[in-house]
DNA sequence: CTAAATATGTTGTAATTCTACAACTTTAAA
DNA sequence: TTTAAAGTTGTAGAATTACAACATATTTAG
């Protein structure tokens, strides 16, 4: 319990009465407050200056004015409205709104992402013989991003970027297999039809895309999406990719971890590797 | 436009000499910032009241109280210490960590990237007769995801991810070619080698790498850095890859809109070549 | 019902933000 | 080079604000 109105709320039986005015004020209009001084308070709740303060001090607080940066820190950002880039923008209004975009993308997706379906992702991916992933266009080097982190765990994995080298291998995947398949649309014909054949022999079909609900889901044994609007650019999905990155990022240190010391080693053999590659 | 240090960051070209001194110590302690007052900021920066105020101004903001509420706001709870994964956490843990440290990772991008820097990049960029990608490893899924987005606009491009390509390929390059040398660590020898034989034939060589200095600089005209502590698993470098993803997004969005509507027609023909691969 | 203790309000002070204006610096023009 | 104009920065002080000390009211206990 660290944020500012929920330590309010508590502390609300241990205020005096004038006090307690207060405190209903703060709770009901807490982003006016931080706008306010102390003699509007005062004013609004009925009461006088000095039990403001008193009030501050009651809640562990230096004065007024550390309960006012308390609740613009504890505030959820007002509403941020993010512009759509323009062509009369200058490149570091660019930079700051593209930049904005994907911080934006990347919270909202760990907003919306279920746990659940993480964890049984993990779950399978840590268990699986064999790891696939599938993904064409910008998908598809999402795919082999993701094959380059996930083999240095020793698991053995492989990216197809190539539609019909997708179809081939998925005919000859079972129940110890995994598929990734990656579709920022989930509309991508290639793909669909790669976890179909998949998830018919039985492999475990996890969907990586921008939105939970796509023609991909059908074929999934579960979906983690990266739900969030384009911004910077609608012609190219670029923040929503980088959130599905992100996730990507996760799965790989949740399925690393899950292999203790071990996968650990590997880790290091593999960096080890490249020593004499490197100045 | 969402962090206010980000906008001062970006509002940095458009302010008076002293006020840059304000800007510059707001940047480097905003946490003591919020903490102090316009006395003590005036003092510590080595410039006069009415200065911080002009400067709260300058970016927008009503005054100097403005300015600590919203530092306030995008501080949330002190620094975060933002913790490295432990294998004893949970997937939601995990996910948390890995979100927490990708964001972070483009916060600090984005306020410590040079917009000189950037604004040069794009102009060089969009002047470029041809775009070459070099990247190995890891970096080498960045080149080729660049390349993805820059055909887009209609330049020649190319991305290498085999040294003896990128090296052979820099030796045809001449002042009208642009290379972006990525490499996270800065010091992989192919691609300092084939960034020094691209630099020697007169081409712009725009380095992406994790730190400002690294072995590969000497060979840049400039370098575009994602300055980023490694957070959630040392072993991998993904947050500060996922910030380089976003230079490279930012990079794009400047070089398509600097096109003009005349580009805007080519991404729209891209996309709708894609058409029938689609439900 | 009175006295002590507690709670609240009034007035005043110190600190802080902010404004108006003056001094200085730079730039442009004669 | 001199002069005027524009732009930048600092000084001094007005206005606001948070806070403290004290006074008054209210409650509680004997």
């Amino acid at each position: 319990m660290n944020d500012i109105l929920s330590i309010i709320q508590t502390s609300m039986s241990s205020l005096r009465n004038s006090e307690k005015k207060v405190a209903e004020y703060v709770l009901s209009r807490p982003e006016l407050v931080i706008q306010s001084s102390i003699t509007d308070i005062a004013e609004k709740a009925g009461i006088s200056e000095p039990t403001v303060i008193r009030f501050c001090r009651q809640i562990k607080l230096k004065g007024f004015m550390d309960l006012k940066l308390c609740l613009a820190r504890d505030m959820p950002h007002g509403q941020q409205i993010l512009e759509n880039v323009d062509f009369e923008d200058s490149v570091p209004e660019i930079a700051n709104k593209v930049f904005t975009s994907s911080k934006d993308a990347i919270n909202k997706t760990l907003r919306r992402l279920s746990m659940d379906d993480m964890e049984r992702a993990v779950e399978a991916l840590s268990q699986a013989e064999r790891i696939e992933f599938y993904g064409v266009g910008g998908s598809g080097v999402l795919a082999l991003d993701a094959h380059h982190k996930f083999f240095r765990l020793g698991i053995p994995c492989i990216a197809y970027t190539d539609a019909h080298m997708q179809s081939m291998s998925a005919a000859l995947l079972n129940a110890n297999h995994v598929v990734i398949a990656i579709s920022h649309s989930g509309a991508s014909k290639d793909i669909i039809e790669s976890a179909r054949i998949a998830q018919e022999n039985g492999a475990t079909v996890i969907g990586i895309q921008g939105e939970k609900k796509t023609p991909l889901s059908k074929y999934c044994t579960l979906v983690l999406s990266s739900n969030s609007k384009e911004v910077a650019l609608k012609l190219a999905p670029m923040s929503s990719r980088l959130a599905q990155l992100a996730i990507l990022d996760a799965l790989f240190v949740a399925v690393a971890l899950s292999g203790g010391e071990t996968v650990s080693r590997k880790l290091e053999k593999v960096k080890d590797s490249l020593a004499d590659k490197r100045y």
